[in-house]
DNA sequence: GGCCAGGTGGAAA
DNA sequence: TTTCCACATGGC
């Protein structure tokens, strides 16, 4: 008689394992980087890498991924990134300290250029649950369904949402954003603006770019910077970041002006300063209500 | 029921 | 220049 194999067990003999050294992928997720990635129930997660439908596993420094999406999974967890090297690019205060304490091994994910632009697009002035609630609304209404993955599908090109109507939008919870989002993809689909190109470009070239679409100012673009097009030094500041940085850094200037705050952040947090963000950001939103800072 | 959320854009001061 | 406000929706 077989003896009846662990689900551990039988996960593993169907999965490809990859070398994951100082990598947090629960935290990684969780991190208001990405918002489609689901649960599989059994410690692991579903999601999408583009259109490749992926499952993917920790345990310990192993990452155990769907048979075939190895170098996939690698390129868009960042495991080529230098955390060691990152982390000492970092200012050594007590709040940087702590917040990297507290988000070790969470990696900048590299995310498909429209996909992260019409997310972060939905974004504003939105909690991250909510923006996983339009994401997932979003993909199901218009993208591409996927066999067995159901309720996850691919998430629509710029040219399925410039076919939409802004009802239809708004009735996946976008809100005043649905017009925006709309007309953002109609000018990506038109090549009003060509994403792929601005990858070759400075980052004031692609922040102007950017930050010409509709719906989209130097927050998102931002964000698109630091998400999709490797910009390391990109600093997006949000309501989480201007607070932790007024309290932590203005605490003898409470009315610096936002330019003074962008201009202190570009000074103060190096090269990486957009994991530097990242990590001060995942760090505030991860405190207990009571205990988070306040204006 | 009021407050706030990974903002933006346009008008007023 | 900076400040103010409308803009939808949902969770707590």
């Amino acid at each position: 008689m077989q003896s009846k194999k662990t689900g551990l067990q039988s996960f593993m003999t169907n999965m490809a394992p990859i070398r994951a050294p100082l990598f947090n992928l629960a935290a990684t997720l969780d991190s208001g980087q990405v918002f489609h990635w689901m649960p599989d129930g059994d410690g692991g997660f579903r999601g999408l890498i583009g259109e490749m439908p992926v499952q993917v596993r920790q345990e310990g420094d192993q990452l155990w991924v769907t048979p075939g999406t190895e170098k996939l999974a690698t390129r868009y967890f960042a495991l080529d990134h230098d955390l060691e090297a990152i982390y000492r690019s970092f200012p050594l205060d007590p709040t940087m300290t702590r917040a990297l304490a507290f988000c070790h091994g969470v990696r900048i994910i590299r995310q498909p250029l429209w996909e992260c632009l019409a997310t972060f697009l939905t974004s504003s002035m939105k909690q991250v649950s909510h923006i996983r609630q339009m994401s997932h609304a979003i993909r199901t209404r218009f993208g591409r369904p996927l066999p067995g993955w159901s309720p996850l599908a691919a998430y629509p090109s710029p040219e399925r949402l410039a076919q939409a109507t802004e009802a239809e939008l708004r009735a996946c919870g976008l809100g005043f954003r649905a017009k925006n989002l709309l007309a953002t993809a109609r000018a990506v689909h038109s090549g009003k603006v060509d994403l792929e190109a601005l990858r070759h470009k400075d980052d004031g070239v692609v922040l102007s770019e950017l930050c010409g679409l509709p719906g989209v100012g130097p927050k998102i673009a931002n964000c698109v910077l630091l998400f999709a097009y490797e910009r390391l030094s990109a600093f997006p500041i949000d309501v989480w970041i201007e607070r932790v940085l007024r309290q932590s850094y203005f605490a003898h200037k409470r009315k610096a002006t936002a330019g003074e705050l962008r201009d202190f952040a570009a000074r103060s947090f190096g090269p990486c300063g957009g994991y530097a963000q990242q990590y001060l950001f995942h760090h505030a939103r991860s405190q207990p209500r009571g205990k988070r800072q306040r204006r």
